[in-house]
DNA sequence: TTGACTTTAAAACGATCGTATGAAATGATT
DNA sequence: AATCATTTCATACGATCGTTTTAAAGTCAA
């Protein structure tokens, strides 16, 4: 029915043990639900991955795989010049589609990875610093450097102002919010947001508000230095 | 040294349980940590609070409490004409600092109540559908009543079609995700967007971005009714 | 000081936690 | 058929879970 080995005894536990550690987090599943779930004895777990934090790092990589599988990341590092033909808006539209599928799953919901990382930003636990927290920071990273070729092409010159970055880090901001959010609303009971939906079709028309509205932001820097107010008045 | 009546047992507890339940979620706090944290024995919580879900709804209403006394919700229901005579923007605006303020604590890190909402959120408990999902749409349907009159202030008369209610559903979400997002990347050990703060000056930055890009996108509605693509070209 | 009541303390309850053990079942290779 | 490594199973270990019990300590009016 799936497309891991979920005939096997291992890849059975791995795939409980993705959906429960996403819902609950490490320290409230239990061993036991998860073989209970991949029915599975209560010993496979420390056969197969040694203990219970062994099942996590596991399912957290386990987890990525697939959704690396599902939108590869084709904008990190090495291969950074794989759409480097296009222009930098073009580039920041892909990847925020690439970020949004990555929060979401096949059918619109929260995906696992996303609900995971949640948790260990909310209480971190060893494979925080480990797993966790590179791979976030490479993504945002890459953005930002999107982000700022995006102002390159716009402005004249490549600038290096702090204020230029805060700009840029706000940008960042924004797109990261926006693509992150889904992962917390789209999983509520009955939906929050009635004319949001996040499909197929709806993932596209938010990419595109989500691009907009940072395009926008990113042509306001030079446009306005200041929009209303700075900073506050006095003191 | 705290406000609470953190001299006593019942007080200790509440406010242990408010911080530990924030982190870790209701069923991976342990009652005899809370107990630990609040000097008190492990008695005390079954004595004071009748059980530890008895704690957990209180710790909920504590965390709430405390919130609304830092920043009272002055646009919901009752009070809907406490800021009548500003205009929509202004109005809009502060709504938007208002939920900043319940996302983030006065040290501009998250907030405990946006914290056990996000668990909730993961997670739901029975404490969802009592006091945490009631509350999440009371604030979301103030904010796109403020965005409708922003609107009809705005465009000439007040609408009503389908494409309207989603392109507020859509500030709505915008808005949303802006002003919860802090309340999980403001908690990371090392800052992820070092150009965005979430103190008191960098919250008043993040309300001025938030609100242009919402007045923005509201303005665009009738402006262009497809920006770019509005759904899939072909199947 | 007495007596009634509220709050704290120590200890232990059964249940469940993650993990370990050793034997049965399974499968591939002689 | 016999051997051996791999996997699954029932079972149980010590620790810890939320909760209860029972008694001691504190509080305050009469």
């Amino acid at each position: 029915m799936s497309e891991d080995a979920s005939d096997t005894t291992e890849g059975r536990l791995l795939q409980a043990a993705v959906g429960l550690f996403a819902s609950q987090g490490f320290a409230a599943t239990r061993v036991r639900q998860v073989c209970d779930q991949a029915e599975a004895n209560v010993a496979a777990v420390n056969y197969h991955f040694r203990s219970k934090r062994g099942l996590y790092d596991a399912a957290i990589d386990h987890a990525r795989a697939a959704s690396v599988e599902r939108s590869p990341w084709v904008a990190l590092d090495a291969n950074r010049n794989f759409w480097a033909h296009d222009e930098p808006e073009v580039r920041l539209h892909r990847f925020v589609s690439m970020m949004l599928d990555h929060a979401l799953d096949e059918h619109g919901r929260p995906s696992e990875l996303a609900r995971i990382l949640i948790h260990e930003m909310l209480d971190p636990t060893e494979a925080f610093e480990r797993q966790v927290d590179v791979s976030i920071r490479r993504v945002f990273e890459a953005l930002a450097d999107i982000c700022r070729q995006v102002r390159k092409a716009a402005a004249g010159r490549a600038p290096r102002s702090a204020a230029e970055r805060q700009a840029i880090d706000a940008v960042v901001f924004l797109i990261g919010g926006q693509c992150m959010y889904p992962a917390l609303v789209a999983g509520l009971p009955d939906p929050l947001y009635p004319g949001v939906s996040f499909d197929a079709d709806g993932r596209v028309a938010l990419a595109d508000r989500i691009t907009a509205s940072a395009l926008a932001q990113l042509q306001a820097v030079d446009a306005a230095p200041q929009t209303k107010r700075k900073t506050k008045p006095n003191t």
